[in-house]
DNA sequence: GCTTGACAGTAACAAAAGTTACACTTCAAC
DNA sequence: GTTGAAGTGTAACTTTTGTTACTGTCAAGC
């Protein structure tokens, strides 16, 4: 586990952060499509992510999803964050994308390690940075754009997060990703694929080019 | 101002620290309707809101805004806080709603005072649990809710943030905050009307029961 | 009183998105 | 091979939202 930190973290930890990290650290694997972390859960531990992504998802009163953004490598939950902090329940899903490692840390370090480490400090506040402007991001795709531009958005960000051009995913779970129905983004593809920007298979999509 | 300080910070800051903050802070005053953040500004200090409220603004491409939430009294800037760190620029625009005092306070302090103060620590890890959660409510209204539902919404917050029945916008400054149109409020405002909910009036609406 | 600009009401239409319904294909289980 | 479930394509329609255009009203300044 050590090395797997230090390769991921020895940039912006000192050692001593990264040696207790090791110690009083659990090291969990998730399997794609597993629940990390749902609605109402109370959490206990924070999660740095050292191979693989997370999504994290909203949900609607009808039990519908929206997709929020993703945490990659290096990144750490800050809705998890400030639910440790403030004891609170957790707003929000989190299903891994990919097969992915994780260390939690118990919340007592969290806060320990907050007045101790400067890097620590540092990391924190960027993290929470980080998720602010997804947010954001995630605030204008819905607000100022169409869902035409929001599937290109999501295709494109998804070809990113898995690192290849070939999704595979159904209609229906994009639909519920963008929190529209199967209809209509059928009807939206097909329009992606007559311009010739993607190939459309059975559960799966081919980004030629966005 | 160290009355003013006390009487809304003595509960959660130390002594010690909320003396620093009178020797440090720089009071500041902005009329209502003032902009005290734009897009792109390099932010240098990070407000603390003594009195009054700022609602806090996204744009599109085309310079239309979207309201994204309010600070009130006892809040702070999360956006700020991560721009002075990361010495970005502002992603969002802050307006007085009402006439509001705030204090000023150096960057540089924010850092030295995150390893010093517990109380400093919590108080910021605080807000940006408070504004992570608005901008899930944010998010929540675009997505999930329709326009009618969104106005009901925004009616409501105003009252409770003006602290008064009576709403002094225009339908047409209701819908830029809302990024509609002028005539889709209108439209919406009429049917809430002849519901009995609201009265209208030029330039104000009297809220009645919703 | 008259003019002017801001504000509001409303109709008519267009565009975007959501809904319903049904046909067809694929693929795994039997 | 047959069956059935899951996935996809598509038409027809409704609802919601946005747009354009025109009307009337109010209030300030002349």
């Amino acid at each position: 586990m050590l090395d797997n930190l230090k390769e991921n973290f020895s940039h912006i930890f000192e050692d001593a952060l990264i040696d207790e990290i090791g110690q009083v650290g659990v090291l969990k694997e998730v399997k794609e499509g597993e629940k990390v972390i749902e609605i109402g859960d109370y959490v206990r531990s924070m999660p740095l992510l050292l191979k693989g992504a997370i999504k994290i998802l909203r949900e609607d009163d009808d039990g519908d999803e929206l997709l929020l953004y993703f945490l990659e490598r290096g990144d750490t939950c800050a809705m998890t964050l400030t639910c440790c902090l403030g004891q609170t329940k957790s707003e929000i899903r989190a299903i891994a994308e990919l097969d992915t490692t994780l260390i939690m840390i118990p919340i007592q370090k969290m806060e320990e390690w907050t007045g101790k480490y400067k890097s620590w400090r540092n990391f924190v506040f960027q993290s929470y940075h980080a998720r602010l402007t997804e947010m954001l991001e995630t605030i204008d795709s819905i607000a100022f754009y169409n869902m035409d531009e929001r599937l290109v958005k999501y295709l494109q960000n998804k070809k990113k997060i898995t690192n290849d051009s070939l999704i595979n995913s159904t209609h229906q779970e994009i639909a519920y990703e963008l929190h529209t129905s199967r209809v209509v983004v059928s009807r939206l593809l097909k329009k992606l694929e007559s311009m010739g920007k993607i190939e459309l298979n059975r559960n799966s999509i081919k980004i030629i080019a966005l």
